[in-house]
DNA sequence: TCATCCAAGTTGTATATACAGGCTAGACCA
DNA sequence: TGGTCTAGCCTGTATATACAACTTGGATGA
């Protein structure tokens, strides 16, 4: 059952677990190497093949004579990460609330219930919420969640913690697929987000993944002149630099 | 000037090149640990690092027993790769075909000059095509090309070539920066894209660099309904294998 | 002829060792 | 006090060696 893991495999997830448990915080100085050869009886070599695939996977930084450091999670991946939104917002300098308008267990109608793997009528939660910066609605966040991934849904505080916070605390995702697409959303919708007429819509349709099932599926509407999605995208194995002066493309946009 | 590269980097470099020259074919065979071993005088662990780390970066694809093959460029990234249009529609099964509507020099304005990097008024390639997809136009690509970067832009013929694919074979591209947002396009590309009205249009502002600087800046217009951008997320540290089974989402938008 | 087995080549991992170079705290000296 | 220097720790790389597991083709035998 249990694959025999390799051992730089081992030190890799002891310190991942050390991380993702709060234990070490970024910018908090992880075990050097000669420390992991005393303390997990490893060679150096195995030791040193763990802690850089850690620096090529964004985890830690190692800086030649002083050590390997956690590094900040808002450095990682710029690209496509499914960062939450308050994270987004706060990013920007923006303040972030957010107000919870359904949360309540509910039947998986037909596409919902395809999403997420169920029986039709099935028991999913809905979450509704919209999202502000600095009192400006950003996002209307519909979301359903498998109940069994998530019991305690309902009883969460939701104006406190978001959604994708909450379930990324229950167990950590680990894939999701992700379809972009603009729209002119229905009125509801519309005055959620207080949009003119005539204004467009960004929605995110975005399904995740954990332990190989699918866990939460979420419709993010963003209105089209408030929000967008930036990528940065470097070829397999060229560095990733960024260009030293990154214009903003948003004043771009007619 | 040349900073001594570490000896596995030099091998990875050799390898690359055997690849993008295309002297090595995808699913070709790759020299071996043990050729490369006795080829370039380096140890077998130099060389394993070598080819473990084109592995992970998509290069090769390894096989305990048999050997190390060149992967297909296609299975990369199927994360905001940056394929030509034409290519998307391929993948899909559909015909593409592309029509010019204006290919000139022409002085660059404010926006243009500062996204390229260039004087005001400087002379900078401008292409407006709308490409279609069985006939039903899915892209307008309105494109401003760097005047020194690719000379020959004039004379291109762009209803058999997509400027996507000449620009890459001109130099490979090295970064791009993306922004997607949705948006009510004017009347002329509401035209050209047979857009209803009360329909969005999903706009992808993408700036694409080469050897340090800007080269080609394009507004990529589709219309709400006919188009939507896939992504596919893993974090870092955890395989890539697909679910297996991907409803497409698509069903879901309302 | 057909099935089986095995040797050789390949990748995957692990270890011990070595040297180079970066960084820092503390010793040392003026 | 203030500057300099060095010992010690750290990462980065390179090598030689070893064993395990997988794959394939050819030898072997029924």
């Amino acid at each position: 059952m249990t694959a025999a893991k390799p051992r730089y495999q081992e030190l890799k997830d002891y310190i991942i677990e050390k991380i993702s448990s709060g234990e070490l915080q970024p910018s908090d100085r992880v075990p050097s190497e000669n420390e992991l050869v005393e303390a997990k009886s490893v060679s150096r070599m195995t030791a040193n093949r763990a802690l850089r695939e850690l620096t090529d996977e964004g985890y830690v930084e190692r800086v030649a004579g002083r050590g390997t450091f956690v590094s900040d999670y808002r450095s990682r991946s710029d690209l496509l990460e499914l960062k939450s939104i308050a994270d987004e917002v706060a990013a920007r300098g923006g303040r972030h609330s957010s107000r919870v308008v359904r949360q309540s267990l509910q039947h998986a109608r037909g596409e919902i219930a395809k999403a997420l793997h169920v029986e039709q009528g099935s028991d999913v939660f809905h979450l509704l919420l919209v999202h502000s910066e600095d009192g400006a609605p950003i996002q209307v966040e519909d979301r359903y969640v498998l109940s069994s991934f998530a019991p305690g849904c309902l009883e969460q505080d939701f104006d406190r913690i978001t959604p994708s916070a909450y379930l990324t605390g229950v167990a950590p995702f680990q894939e999701a697929e992700q379809v972009v697409r603009a729209s002119i959303p229905n009125s509801a919708i519309r005055r959620q987000l207080e949009m003119n007429d005539g204004e467009a819509c960004l929605v995110v349709m975005r399904r995740t993944w954990s332990d190989g099932r699918p866990v939460t599926f979420a419709r993010l509407h963003h209105p089209g002149s408030r929000y967008e999605l930036t990528g940065y995208y470097t070829p397999p194995g060229t560095s990733r630099t960024a260009p030293a002066d990154v214009v903003q493309l948003e004043n771009l946009s007619q």
